[in-house]
DNA sequence: CTGAAAGCGCTTACAG
DNA sequence: CTGAAAGCGCTTACAG
């Protein structure tokens, strides 16, 4: 034995806590008992290497009776993956992009990826730091879920690491980003109240700070043109995606816009506040005045009346994200292909009677 | 120098994939241009042990100057501590447990440690796969939101590393558990149907697999007796707490249960497919039916009517779970405080009338 | 109060 | 195809 082998160990920390699973086993132990080096076990673990079948079998016997499960802690800090992804989302418990976060976890997990979810809470402060907090955690990629970090900030972080972006479009060469087709789904919603023989359409639109706003509001318009429909500002409110503005936003065009006998809200949670503005000011719905949302959150065909509104898939959105990801990490060219905005016709909209 | 004294690195994977951040800065940089050992550095980070002032301040100062953020996956790999918090959620998409991931999130945060969460999709296996996955992470405490696992279960991996359950009652060593008070909650919902003067209250249950379900039983039942109003089984309905559950209970009531004035739903969500269902079937609340919910989720308030409901603050249930969790960490016995659950009068009670 | 050294459980050039 | 060894960035007994 020469004087500086392997000294044996002076910490017994792997007395382990648990009584109830037993010491985790390592990678070590799976090697001894396969009867190869731990270099060997790590490249069958990782598929680095090409590895003669009896040692392959041989290892995997181990792996399966040990029941070895790698430990990804240290995995991160050898060899720098982490097999986890950040996502900085806006708030944890957003109604909207919960269901998108629930595809991200259904695909990564299947992927053997684990998904670190952080708040971003609609501030550009808190997404940096959110993103630096996973970057700290050395996170092998970052998808981001719309928010306020400009553009700029965005490319730059993605020359550190793989990025996928949703709400917004960004080429570069580590980055992918997806959207739904905003526009579009506004075009069918307006033009759908159009063909319900509506013409004076009022329109309560999102933050137009956000892109998804900006392109509803495009759609708004390109519908109206189409039909020969003047644009009229008078019929034009501005929320922030929120109930409460929704309620205001109806309320001031009650008080102060032209008259109008459809609404077109910017999305669900905004038509919701407007349902219970026209409620508040006697106007049924639909027969008084028609009404749209937009992306069909689970509690839409709950509302009274069921509200008329515009399907994007959030959840596939959230796999697609998850899926470009994936192919980064594989060094391979995403491509995305989401499901085209649907018109969900419901009770909140009908043929125009005044 | 001795023969094995630090060789120089082989490797230049410090090249850094990062123009944008620079190289991560390490703790052993830190020491050097604090003129101290990693050691020192160390225990001045995780306050271990007692330093003299100068070196504690030079040391502060490099942290300060060259930005250095220690290494959570290195941290974990070494101490044992990965300062993450597993939290198995039941769906990451979940509006109800939404508010309390948030309120854990923030209070985590702040202690500096980061949350994983892990959906347990109601089911028992999914439950038991997020927390291995957990575990595999090496995260240093568990919280547990509800689910379908037996509490042995749980007790068992409380041997293994602390453990906060909410919506549970369980007592143990590295365990700690709180809930709502749904059965107090639940008296104050009946109570104020009883006090606007009905007697025929009908009850929408949650799964009746689940405790808070059990518990909101029970408080409508206590309700009843305290006013010497018999219980009806045939006023009884079952759902699961989701809206279509509301719905369908509802149309069986009306089809083939007793008459009744009043409705008491054991969550918000059904009370929102019980208001679509006597919507459907020609009644008005609150003219024709009174209704309670259960919960206060934010879409509450925009319920046609606006829906009287019992307030729990999920979010302060998150916080307190959090709270506790860091007390469990400190080794500490941890309390909580919860507020008690609120009557939220708005426009789906009035007295009754015929 | 403080440092040198070993170790956490992996990965990966390097050298057959 | 495979192993020995160094290293990832920390923490923590051990020994002053």
């Amino acid at each position: 034995m020469s004087p500086d082998s392997k000294p044996s160990k002076r910490r017994t920390r792997s007395t382990s806590k648990a009584t109830g699973a037993g010491a985790p086993v390592t990678l070590e132990q799976v090697a001894l008992k396969a009867g190869v080096s731990p270099s060997t076990v790590s490249r069958i673990l990782n598929g680095t290497a090409a590895v003669s079948p009896e040692k392959q079998q041989a290892v995997e016997d181990a792996i399966e009776q040990l029941g070895f499960r790698p430990n990804p802690v240290a995995r991160g800090l050898a060899g720098g993956r982490t097999l986890s992804v950040g996502v900085v989302t806006q708030t944890i418990s957003s109604p909207f992009y919960g269901e998108a976060m629930y595809g991200i976890e259904g695909v990564m997990e299947q992927a053997g990826y684990v998904p670190l979810f952080v708040s971003g809470n609609w501030q550009e402060a808190d997404e940096r730091k959110a993103i630096e907090t996973l970057l700290a955690r050395r996170v092998d990629g970052l998808i981001v879920l719309a928010g306020r970090l400009p553009n700029a900030a965005l490319l730059r972080y993605a020359r550190e690491l793989p990025m996928v972006v949703v709400g917004r479009q960004l080429r570069g060469p580590q980055i992918f980003s997806l959207n739904f087709e905003n526009t579009l789904g506004a075009r069918l919603a307006t033009q759908h109240l159009v063909d319900l023989g509506h013409r004076r359409i009022a329109f309560l639109s999102g933050d137009l700070a956000h892109g998804d706003a900006v392109e509803r509001l495009r759609g708004y318009e390109q519908a109206l043109k189409d039909s020969g429909i003047p644009f009229d500002p008078a019929l034009v409110v501005q929320g922030d995606f929120t109930e409460p503005s929704g309620l205001l936003g109806v309320m001031r065009l009650l008080d102060d816009g032209a008259p109008f006998t459809a609404l077109f809200a910017s999305n669900d949670q905004m038509a919701f506040g407007a349902l219970l503005a026209l409620h508040r000011r006697g106007l049924r719905v639909p027969d008084d005045i028609s009404l749209v949302g937009f992306d069909d959150v689970s509690v839409a065909k709950y509302a009274l009346p069921p509200l008329t509104t515009v399907r994007q898939s959030v959840y596939e959105l959230g796999t697609g994200a998850a899926r470009a990801m994936l192919a980064l990490l594989r060094a391979e060219t995403p491509s995305a292909n989401l499901p085209p905005p649907e018109l969900v016709v419901r009770e909140s909209t009908r043929r125009r009677m005044r």
